[in-house]
DNA sequence: TTAATATATCAAAACGTTTTCAGAGTCGTC
DNA sequence: GACGACTCTGAAAACGTTTTGATATATTAA
């Protein structure tokens, strides 16, 4: 029933090869011929099939992409970049959204690899022996977007210097006078960005002379319920801290939440600040601020990579660190 | 350099044929030589091919997604429930984001059928000449979610009926004792869910005998800012609605948020409700009453319908229509 | 003129699978 | 001890393209 190029060869009177040279834009075949090619395209409606196309070209231009939680903002908003940019370049993304389930990001990875995508982009952090495993034995590239990946795996990243950004925003509560410090983390056990957004909290405080205090630490999935449930453990104990410091706008949203659900107020009773600067920071009020990813250049760069790789030029750079910056807003003021 | 089903016959001392069937789980083949086949594959740590396979299946498993704006909340919950509900039945995702731009669209649906997806999620309502065309003459399995084709398109589709959804929650806020009740709804000229959800507006008014005022009519495009830029237009006249009805979630919070930086207060001076019950809902305060989706079952039966489609079965459905209720939180009071 | 080159075309091989067909062996049954 | 019915296996065709190599004609260079 589909039509096909032999079709089309048949009715313009010409061979196969001619067909496809016309359709490639390939040079080589007479005015008058190619006119007559393209009429029997337009006459049959004559759709050239990818899926041959690819096998015997060895590309598929298709990138697979694994997120941990693509109806999150911070996630959904990366992915729409990246989709941008990879349509830009005539790339097609397949999507997998794996909620913390790593079974099913093997799964993925092992669909996309059968799939022949000619590149993956991850991104999510978490990581089992199996998937180590098979990423530091497969051959098609792949990039890590917003995540590092363990170092027995040679994969490059786009990122920003999570460390240093959690250091450079307490430090900046410090300055505005604040030392009593919450912190809402993400998880540290398996997650490098976790555990790096952290060591920055602590060697702020250090720097500042600042003891640690436990009953202002909590550690969550970065989603806004866990950013309540933690707040209001803070909220719970004898002294209040003056600040909290969440690492995802999503979970500084549930503390602000928390907070005012306690008839407390933001920024007068405790200030706030976020972490991404996702479109969540200016829905709520008062409005968030926020450490600042570059969200777009993050996912642009993570597909211009992968697609430099794609095209046989090695990555050159293992690791791009992008600038964040602290943008102020209404949830933290200062004490000075 | 990869290695192939020939390689792994080879190794094993068998046909590809006799691979092949193992590969398949077919039946016929000795428990030695299946266990010496799988052994080679092992070895030589094959995977198979799906591009070669889909060649001669004429199969993908490939579903294409295209969607207005994934990163908008209500889109990225939605489109996060088709690929739970695609990948549990081996069906893949290949998302497009067009965002009103008709040209990307026409371009997705020609390289979607290029690639011989099994089928296609069509989460967007503009349409023009050239798409509509497409279409209608499309062989592909298509279904609408949460959207309605035009007429000459024959495609099944999963929505609620927006009409009377926009009644019954105005006839609600009438049964509350408002009068003054404004609307911010979307476009009514290309999209038969804008004119739909106005129209359930009107007759609610006209039921209810109330005269309509155009000052608190307004519409925009289902995002947060145009809500907000229509509020503020509404604070502008001499007399406030007692309540607005955005047909949005996020084009009501765009209202609230107006609101509350005019120093006013939700619900007490106006109410407001929104549209979608999606996850920003829970996390404004107050919280928004919201006129509810099922966008969990919409997104799901909208896979399984197309699934049913492309596994042959005619879609007996013209269109699959789910139940709606409204879902009462903090952002509207009775006046009674 | 002749040789060399550029243009134009086609037949056939290749890509990596699945599937069809036919043939060969193994049973049990009459 | 022959017949049918399974079980097992492999050769070869097919899927719809691109690409290679060969051939033929036209154009240019010497």
């Amino acid at each position: 029933m589909p039509v096909n190029i032999k079709d089309v060869a048949e009715r313009a009177g010409v061979s196969i090869s001619t067909v496809s040279r016309v359709l490639n834009n390939g040079k080589y075949v007479k005015p008058e011929v190619r006119a007559a090619v393209k009429q029997a395209i337009e006459d049959l409606d004559f759709v050239p099939n990818s899926i041959a196309r690819s096998l015997v070209r060895k590309k598929t231009n298709l990138i697979g992409v694994i997120a941990s939680d693509i109806s999150t903002s911070f996630f959904s908003s990366t992915l729409s970049y990246i989709e941008e940019e990879a349509s830009r370049n005539r790339y097609n993304i397949l999507v997998g959204n794996i909620k913390e389930n790593l079974d099913k990001e093997l799964n993925y990875l092992q669909v996309f690899k059968e799939m022949q995508v000619d590149g993956m982009i991850i991104m999510h952090e978490m990581m089992n022996k199996p998937i180590e495993r098979f990423l530091s034995t497969l051959t098609i590239p792949v990039v890590f977007c917003s995540a590092k990946p363990s170092a027995s795996v040679n994969c490059p990243s786009v990122n920003i210097n999570d460390k240093q950004a959690a250091y450079d925003t307490v430090k900046h509560l410090v300055s505005l006078g604040h030392r009593n410090i919450g912190f809402i983390g993400g998880d540290t056990r398996e997650i490098s960005t976790g555990q790096h957004r952290y060591a920055g909290y602590l060697e702020a405080l250090a720097d500042a002379e600042i003891a640690v205090n436990p009953d202002w630490i909590g550690f969550g999935n970065l989603k806004m319920q866990d950013g309540y449930d933690i707040m209001c453990s803070f909220l719970a104990r004898e002294q209040l801290p003056s600040v909290v410091f969440a690492v995802s706008d999503d979970m500084a949203v549930g503390a602000l939440n928390c907070i005012v659900d306690n008839k407390l107020r933001v920024p007068e009773d405790i200030s706030l600040v976020g972490f991404d600067d996702s479109g969540i920071t200016e829905t709520v009020r008062p409005k968030l601020t926020s450490l600042h990813q570059p969200i777009q250049q993050i996912g642009e760069m993570s597909v211009d990579i992968l697609i430099k790789m794609i095209e046989g030029n090695a990555p050159g750079v293992k690791e791009i660190v992008l600038h964040h910056k602290l943008v102020e807003r209404d949830s933290l003021r200062s004490l000075l």
